[in-house]
DNA sequence: TTTGTACTTTAGCCCCGTCTAAATTCTTCA
DNA sequence: TGAAGAATTTAGACGGGGCTAAAGTACAAA
């Protein structure tokens, strides 16, 4: 009923590369994403394996059971919950969140958890802009497509990023590209694939594709 | 630098020893204070003195040294913040907090701390009245006595508890004895030591000597 | 001064989570 | 279809932290 650090944070990896790249989840992709080496997570795997969180065949890879997902499910709303603690209460900007929440989801509490989450007044998204499960683990995916698919003059909201590096929440801040933004793109440059867009009221930036593919953003009415 | 939960909590317990008892500290005491075996308490003494965050002579107990002392009252400040923020802020009473802060305090971050410090409002008290440490490990005691020393008729406020397990709190809340109460001696039962309080402007109760030994009282002037 | 007893340490073991090196299995392509 | 070659697992080791049983030390009482 009660898992290790370790067990936790394996859980959420391969929920998170499930959930990205579907299932079966390699040992490889597992390892890269842990930092570890793929020996290591054979061993953890059988260990999942044995306690049912998983269902694990040699050689093919694994999926989360009902159990495991619903575990993993768990860790990633008590992560998120202390992101918007960490950005809303204690003034921490979204760059530096991730490593503390990293810390914090393993904090075990049947009521810390609800009572977090009803002091930041139940928020359905995190500073990132994922979505919050709730108690029971479920939760609803926003709608979204990712800036590099958004068609040319389509009105479009920022509401997430892909990719959740320090180095890359730091530049869209440096381009005043925060979630909310409303933007429209003007051009794609067809050399290699940049994009100008108009941000706001302001004056046209211009990303690069490599960024574009990172952004989620929703369309909004024609007429907004 | 960075410290093992286990090596942390052996410090904090070793601090809170030598704070009541005096130095040295025997390893049985941390091994009951630790819920484990002194076979065990031996093993981790050894790693502390190497680390050079302990003062160890076999078969002679130990001491903290003052790296040791020091990585034990940040330990404490942290404890204390989160309990603050848990009573405070989350709305836990003082009997539930106590394991929560347990994990809480071994989150590793810089700022974290401080920020939670500036968030609550720099308390300089947790729930149960203990000091907390100011970020260079610094705090004063404050001025208390028990209970079981006040003299008859001398105007007091509680102030603190020596015995902090849950039963113990949750009594005190049923008989209104919480932090700040004022409170007069009427009477000591010569028979048991037992004591008759004026709480407040209440009616009088009755305690044991027992528990009049686990309550701290600063007294207040005498036309208070 | 000796000795009994309580306390402490050592020896040897276990589980967890990780690693390297070697062996195995899968897959793809000649 | 039969190797390479890539991915994966196994074998064996290690450090952290814990345990039991046995041995060693200190100290108080005789
Ligand atoms: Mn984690
Ligand atoms: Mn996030
Ligand atoms: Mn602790
Ligand atoms: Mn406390």
């Amino acid at each position: 009923m009660t898992y290790t650090l370790a067990e936790e944070d394996y859980l959420k990896a391969i929920y998170k590369i499930a959930e990205r790249h579907g299932t079966p989840v390699s040992t490889s992709a597992i390892a890269e994403l842990m930092q570890t080496r793929p020996a290591s997570v054979t061993d953890m795997l059988k260990k999942l394996a044995d306690k049912e969180l998983i269902d694990y065949k040699r050689y093919h890879g694994v999926s989360l059971t009902r159990t495991g997902a619903r575990q993993a499910t768990l860790l990633i709303r008590k992560h998120r919950l202390w992101e918007c603690f960490l950005v809303d209460k204690l003034g921490f900007s979204w760059d530096e969140v991730h490593e503390i929440a990293e810390q914090l989801e393993h904090i075990q509490s049947d009521t810390l958890i609800d009572r977090l989450d009803d002091y930041l007044e139940n928020p359905k998204f995190d500073p990132h802009g994922d979505p919050i499960p709730d108690a029971s683990g479920a939760y609803r995916m926003r709608y979204q497509i990712l800036l590099s698919d958004l068609g040319l003059h389509q009105p479009a909201v920022l509401v997430g990023v892909r990719e959740h590096a320090s180095s890359f929440l730091q530049y869209l801040d440096q381009n005043r590209l925060a979630l909310g933004a409303t933007l429209e793109v003007i051009e794609v440059l067809p050399y290699d694939g940049s994009v100008r867009l108009r941000l706001g009221d302001g004056e046209p930036i211009l990303i690069s594709g490599q960024v574009a593919r990172q952004l989620y953003v929703r369309q909004t009415t024609e007429s907004a």
